[in-house]
DNA sequence: GGGAGGCACTTTGAATGCAAAATCGTGGCT
DNA sequence: AGCCACGATTTTGCATTCAAAGTGCCTCCC
């Protein structure tokens, strides 16, 4: 999706490559983003990159100490099930909301990418991948639906954990089926325009996905 | 707490300060954010100035549109709805977390602003300021003692807004004196290490402010 | 008189320069 | 041998500078 970012700025663009590189586990947890390497990479000046550094601070993906410079966040187990107990209590909201105000085109698209994951059952590194694109889409298109500014920028706060660990439980052939299960329960209570269907739905799959992931921490 | 503040950064400074102006309503709501003028303001340059924009963009308080520069984010009704609710979702958690976490410092300094605020019940502008000043501090020390980070920076700049609309609530005894009972009993239920009736205290708290702020809104 | 176009001024966004702090390695001292 | 101090190097944070986009005003034409 989006295959064409006008990029109206730099810093915008530093800001989008460098979510993804730190959500692609490109980077360790803890290791020292430094600006003129960043700069370098993104061929831009340190200026862009130290505002994206600031804005993903506040997406919770980096931190930043003063004086010492950036590091990516540390993913700490105890970390990442707060993320989603509190995606757990606001993901459900939007759910709700979106099941009022949802339009036809967002109805679709979710549709869609149902209907994409399904067809693309593979275990396949590249299948895992597109998997958890459309399912990171799925949510994305949910929250935007929400149509509250604050609901979205309060998740993105919450946002993506390393695909690195994602790939632990989309790997795992039930909790891939039960999430898809979700995702088909979800489109059909919005198009009910359930909102307490579809926050139902939303709590139990968010719910579950953190069982899956401390699970798999477990498991290893 | 922190009343010294080292302000290592100048852009943490000014990041602050600008909060701090935001907040208190010196600029109107839609107002272009000049970062000539706010530099000169603050005795910096543009840098620090446009690095704190950035970090107020993510705490929901600025708008930056690529290219136009920063807009204060306006809070029209429906966006400060939108915030009590999604408050009404966090901060019982917090509360709750908190329960189960509060140290005992934390514990004395939310007995004291209670009892700061039972002493100074008075109606001036000053008294006000005073009790908007300690209910954000209280409000700041339970979602610190929640220990959840995630929580803190989704939360930061939320219990500052309405101190905007500060004539709306705080002038009215019945919401003043609702609201101390509920930090009070908040205390008590944080003293009995009371995860579920932290929780709906808080809840019943924040539900209660946003009811009070529409009928604010709409009795004028 | 009203609207479109153009020109000057303003403001943003990015690059670069520079001082101060932090980091790292080395050597000396106990 | 271990530890601390000190200097070189790196890296950050801020200021300044420059190009490009935006804004507004003024004129000219219809």
């Amino acid at each position: 999706m989006n295959a064409i970012t006008p990029s109206l700025t730099s810093s915008l663009r530093v800001s989008e490559e460098l979510r993804e590189a730190i959500l692609s586990g490109e980077f360790e947890p803890g290791e020292r983003l430094r600006t003129v390497s960043l700069a370098k990479r993104f061929g831009s000046s340190r200026t862009p990159v130290r505002e994206a550094l600031v804005q993903l601070e506040g997406e919770g993906l980096v931190d930043i100490e003063p004086r010492r410079g950036a590091l990516v966040r540390s993913f700490a187990s105890a970390d990442l099930i707060d993320l989603y107990e509190i995606r757990a209590l606001l993901e459900p909201e939007a759910a709700a909301r979106a099941a009022l105000r949802a339009s036809g085109d967002q109805l679709d698209r979710l549709r869609s990418l149902v209907v994409l994951s399904d067809a693309r059952a593979g275990r396949t590194p590249a299948a895992i991948d597109d998997q958890i694109a459309w399912n990171e889409e799925f949510h994305a298109v949910v929250i935007e639906a929400a149509g509250s500014p604050r609901l979205s920028s309060a998740l993105r706060a919450t946002a993506g954990i390393p695909r690195a660990f994602r790939t632990a439980f989309w790997r795992d052939d039930e909790h891939r089926a039960f999430s898809q299960m979700c995702h088909r329960e979800l489109v059909s209570a919005l198009d009910a325009r359930s909102p307490e269907r579809a926050a139902a739905v939303m709590r139990m799959h968010i719910v579950r996905a953190k069982d899956s992931l401390v699970e798999a921490m477990n498991g290893r």
